[in-house]
DNA sequence: TCTGGGGTCCTTAGCCCT
DNA sequence: TCTGAGGGCTAAGGACCC
């Protein structure tokens, strides 16, 4: 490991939250929970008011909202994350060409390799100027934490949060380590964590003691030394900035399970075209196919099926996935269906000529091939009728117009619905919105054809509410706007 | 009213080949 | 021809992360 604490941690503080706080000035202060506001949604993200009342990432919305009544619950606007976070990953890129982004709002520096910093001194410099200027760029709050270690410096960002810096000294690692839960490390979850605690390990300190082969027999080859190592400060993994995706993939979960067999074959096939349009947005085509089942019990399972070559044809993709499906029992329900693809290549043309010559994929195929599936498959369900027990209205849940349009809109506002009589606006709160008149505002709710617009836009005062009839020609849905800078003149905020 | 979505990595097991 | 070891590949599942 290196001497000096050059390696740099970056994690910004209830990222979601705190963007949906500087965006909409009304919650600064407030407890606000983002995530999934279906029956089966799951917090993604709570501000630390919202936090004080025991809501967590990962927890389920329903009980989010009983322990937090009062919070704002809003849909994730990943688009706006993604532009906070090219903000943040360009700042860090300025003091390093070694940045490892992990997710929209974390990421590793080296300074070292930047020639920002080659001491302690300077590293805990660069880390407040980090700080400073993120604030300034996006009003919002991050954790930096500084080691000599990609390890430690994550734990180091995780003790200094929120809106601290942290800087392990080298030679202090093991007894800062010691008392803190196994829990802490990396790669310790609830599974390995409860594997340890039941060995009657629970701290880090306990993790050194039991020694490396202890660990090996317990967690096997790889986590066991792994694991030993890092309970001693050890980790030398470089910071890498370039990494290649290995998969693709898309799935969804149903507000209600799936029973109907057509049904779930339509979703499957749905889900195989917007796979491969992600894929073929990463520029990727890929060799294996897999199908992902969660059944009503929650057990998953999955099945894949590996091609002579990559492909990126939606048409290949579909027939593999059905017949993945063809062999999952799905009596009793299915509550997520997902498709993937791995084994990535880089798309090039010879790639998708080799595939078409290889699978003799015609493009007749991809039309007809309804034929296929439905020929012997028609288990019950009349073709145009509902299919039986309401499994039908499952994902598009607001949506009580023509609930049998087989592979139905999904769960996302302005889904493809054909040419239909007009579908009912869909208003998701949180959601942006501008009024012809009253100007750009968020969604706070909506109801019983009524909508509820706040007024207010990063940097103003908190605005007016004000209620518009679900179809108000006047009111349109909108892109975010910036947190700093250009706020628009036209908003009337009083 | 339990438990999202998009990933990565590891382990195990079976099969084929040398 | 049989047997065993070992590597590579595929398939499935599980743990973990944000």
């Amino acid at each position: 490991m290196r001497a000096a604490p050059t390696i740099l941690h970056l994690d910004m503080d209830a990222f979601y939250a705190s963007v949906e706080q500087a965006s909409k000035p009304s919650l600064l202060g407030k407890a606000v929970i983002v995530g999934g506001l279906g029956p089966r949604g799951v917090v993604a993200t709570a501000s630390y008011e919202a936090r004080r009342f025991g809501v967590h990432s990962a927890m389920p919305m329903a009980q989010a909202r009983r322990l937090c009544p009062n919070g704002a619950c809003l849909i994730p606007r990943f688009s706006l994350y993604r532009d906070v976070s090219d903000i943040v990953m360009a700042l860090l890129r300025e003091l390093s060409p070694l940045v490892e982004p992990l997710s929209l709002d974390e990421a590793f520096v080296d300074l070292e390799a930047g020639g920002t910093a080659f001491d302690s001194e300077a590293a805990r410099a660069t880390g407040e100027r980090l700080r400073a200027d993120i604030r300034a760029a996006t009003g919002l709050s991050g954790s930096v934490g500084l080691a000599g270690s990609k390890m430690l410096a994550k734990v180091a960002s995780e003790e200094a949060k929120p809106a601290g810096l942290l800087l392990i000294e080298p030679g202090t690692e093991r007894e800062l380590l010691a008392p803190m839960s196994v829990r802490t490390l990396p790669g310790v979850g609830p599974a390995t964590g409860e594997h340890l605690r039941r060995a009657g390990i629970t701290t880090v300190g306990e993790l050194a003691e039991a020694g490396e082969d202890e660990l090996v027999r317990m967690l096997g080859r790889s986590h066991g030394v792994g694991l030993y190592r890092m309970a001693l400060g050890l980790d030398d993994r470089p910071v890498v900035a370039e990494r290649d995706a290995k998969s693709v993939s898309v799935e969804d979960t149903f507000d209600v399970d799936l029973h109907d067999r057509v049904r779930i074959r339509g979703e499957v096939q749905r889900l195989a075209d917007r796979c491969v349009q992600r894929l073929r947005g990463s520029g990727h085509s890929g060799r294996t196919i897999v199908l992902k089942v969660r059944r009503y019990d929650f057990s998953t399972l999955t099945r894949s099926e590996t091609l002579r070559g990559p492909t990126d044809d939606p048409a290949v993709v579909r027939e593999a996935a059905a017949r993945l499906l063809e062999g999952v029992d799905t009596t009793g329900g299915v509550r997520l269906l997902g498709v993937g693809v791995t084994g990535l290549a880089d798309y090039t043309q010879e790639d998708l000529f080799a595939q078409s010559l290889a699978a003799g994929t015609l493009a007749a195929e991809a039309d007809g091939e309804g034929g296929d599936g439905g020929g012997h498959g028609s288990e019950g369900a009349e073709p145009g009728g509902p299919p039986g027990e309401g499994g039908a209205a499952a994902v598009g849940v607001q949506a009580p117009t023509a609930p049998d349009q087989a592979p139905g809109p999904e769960g996302q506002p302005g889904a493809p619905g054909g040419a239909e009589p007009a579908p009912e606006r869909r208003w998701p709160p949180g959601s942006d919105v501008r009024h012809a008149l009253y100007g750009p505002g968020w969604v706070q709710g909506s109801g019983v054809g009524r909508v509820t617009v706040r007024f207010e836009q990063p940097g103003s005062p908190p605005g007016r509410v004000r209620t518009f009839r679900v179809d108000d020609p006047d009111l349109e849905p909108s892109d975010p706007l910036p947190l700093v800078g250009d706020a628009e003149p036209d908003g009337q905020t009083a």
